[in-house]
DNA sequence: ACCTCTAGCAACAAGAAAAGTTACGAGATA
DNA sequence: TATCTCGTAACTTTTCTTGTTGCTAGAGGT
């Protein structure tokens, strides 16, 4: 692209890591978009810029669950169906980054108060992180457009 | 404390935020602990500094967790037993801070897609930390008090 | 051939968040 | 009064993430 067309917002602080949301978004826009979708396009949709985009998206890619295409007429598409494509997939091509915001501490490993704490959080989290996988292989993108697709009805029937 | 104790390690990353863990390490500590642990003193097992402490702190002594007390003597004590703080109770002392490090898009609060997406997403979030709010609210510091009494026995045992 | 459009990549800049630090004030105790 | 201690505000440092720029290479169209 020669015409800048990126960057409405400039930056506006991040504390989350929003990048599952803002893939799973894109893919369902690029199940229902004939053609390939450029870096450029998707940057534009997400308020953000074309390389940040390559640099998420390569990921998947790496994963098997899109394609990118070089030259004119080239971009991202699809590379399976939605159905086989589950939200744990996309969070796990991502590099399956932390989940929780809350960390354990290494300062004294031989402390024993440390260890019994430390032992109590862990399982906390990994009950609650046991949860989380679940729901998220549970789900796939199919099942999203189809919570979709009962939106944009009920939202006709509104009217 | 006129001379420098503090700061042994001079930061070193934290992607996340240990102040839970910290406290709760602390506060076993303290209960085991006779007369008033000064900021310093607590500084110093931290790896930290007094002041990053009192800030800390002052979240636990505003919801009655502890009493601070100035001048010559003074420091930090217990205002509760173990038996009567839950894990629960000090994460939310410490201001429920984010538990997760996931986030949703506010992009386009119109769009129907995202909305499909950051329903999916909340659904799961919230099992998840329904799941680890349970589990933090069943644990006393008592209990974490007894976990160590435990390590320490079998440790005395193996020798 | 040449031009344009596209991703890939590396290197650098910028913004924000959290922790660390410094400095000073206010009680408390000896 | 001297000293210890927390309370607090202001400033600095460190680190992370994202944004930005510049270049290469491949794919088509003309
Ligand atoms: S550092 Fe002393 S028991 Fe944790
Ligand atoms: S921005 Fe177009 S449907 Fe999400």
């Amino acid at each position: 692209m020669s015409m800048a067309a990126n960057s409405k917002r400039k930056f506006e602080a991040m504390r989350n890591d929003s990048r599952l949301s803002r893939m799973l978004h894109v893919l369902i826009h690029m199940d229902r978009h004939k053609g390939a979708a450029t870096s450029d396009m998707i940057a534009n949709m997400l308020n953000t810029n074309p390389v940040v985009v390559r640099r998420t998206m390569a990921g998947l890619r790496d994963q098997g669950y899109v394609r990118s295409e070089k030259g004119r007429g080239g971009g991202w598409t699809l590379a399976r169906k939605l159905e086989d494509i589950s939200l744990l997939d996309i969070h796990q091509a991502l590099g399956a980054p932390p989940i929780f915001a809350i960390g354990l501490t290494e300062d004294h490993p031989e402390c024993l108060v440390e260890q019994a704490v430390n032992s109590a959080l862990t399982d906390a989290f990994k009950e609650a992180e046991a949860v989380l996988v679940a729901r998220f292989a549970g789900v796939t993108l199919a099942d999203l457009a189809r919570d979709f697709d009962q939106r944009f009805e009920q939202i006709s029937k509104c009217r």
